[in-house]
DNA sequence: GTTGAAAACTTTAAGTA
DNA sequence: TACTTAAAGTTTTCAAC
């Protein structure tokens, strides 16, 4: 991975329909050249996806909880991961140092069906007890990071 | 925003370069009507961007914690909120219920760097403290949950 | 890495229900 | 209003260099 790759990389985090055609404006490669990089940084996994991103409220799903989830002393962490990766409501899951095991981002339509989430949460085999933090509003979200990329 | 709206949604959440000739084939609609829905739902910020997702670690920023920000007595929130907004390795931002006013993540290169961040954090004005939970691992993150979007 | 060319896609305009 | 088709311009994609 070199300086142009960071800067592709950059770019698409920005914009995740740029044209290879623009990306090569922008970093001064021929479209090729682009797309042969980008098909090679996707391929070693750097490049994992490309998402449309959508005003949670404008689709339904104007509740956001952050929920620390504490585990009964026989859990299985990896068993109890996936049972939370079978909730859809289940947007991010991450595992964490301190008392409890996970911190799930939840987000639902409304807290009626966060209560109904957090119920199904806490029957979870190897979930002893849930901490949910409600979120009153989202100030910025998802924000790609481009340290080291724009010019490192 | 009807069923077909919806279904590009989806599409878009799950590839956001799918072309409009693409959506078009999965929704049965020509590419003319894609586009011009896709662009109405834009226009509305239904749809607010399109991001490449890229591998953190992969990027040389292997370190992410959740951190709790507890304001001073006399902090405007939304002050803070802009201060936190200036440190590009906050990612994201929610303010919260509790005692916390943030909840923030944070993704930095190293634990030194994480030191670094968290000092930066306590001197904003209006942080009186702050809580930190080190991310052992992402299980998943940032899903599309198409609840609502795929069958309505 | 480049160019070049065919196929595919985008995007606007004009026309239909 | 929302769709389609048509057509010109662009982009993609795959050779060959």
């Amino acid at each position: 991975m070199d300086q142009l790759d960071r800067k592709i990389i950059a770019e698409l985090r920005n914009n995740g329909r740029a044209t290879y055609a623009e990306l090569g404006r922008t970093v001064g490669l021929s479209a090729s050249s682009v797309h042969e990089r980008v098909g090679k940084l996707e391929a070693a996994g750097v490049i994992t996806g490309y998402h449309a991103v959508v005003d949670p409220r404008r689709v339904g799903l104007g509740v956001t909880a952050l929920v620390g989830i504490q585990p009964t002393d026989t859990a299985s962490d990896d068993e109890v991961a996936v049972a939370l990766g079978e909730l859809p409501e289940v947007e991010s899951c991450y595992a964490v140092a301190g008392d409890e095991a996970f911190v799930v981002k939840v987000r639902v339509e409304t807290v009626d069906e966060l209560e109904h989430t957090l119920g199904r949460l806490r029957r979870i085999d190897g979930v002893a007890r849930t901490r949910t933090t409600v979120v009153l509003s989202t100030r910025f979200e998802g924000r790609p990071n481009n340290t080291g990329l724009d010019q490192g």
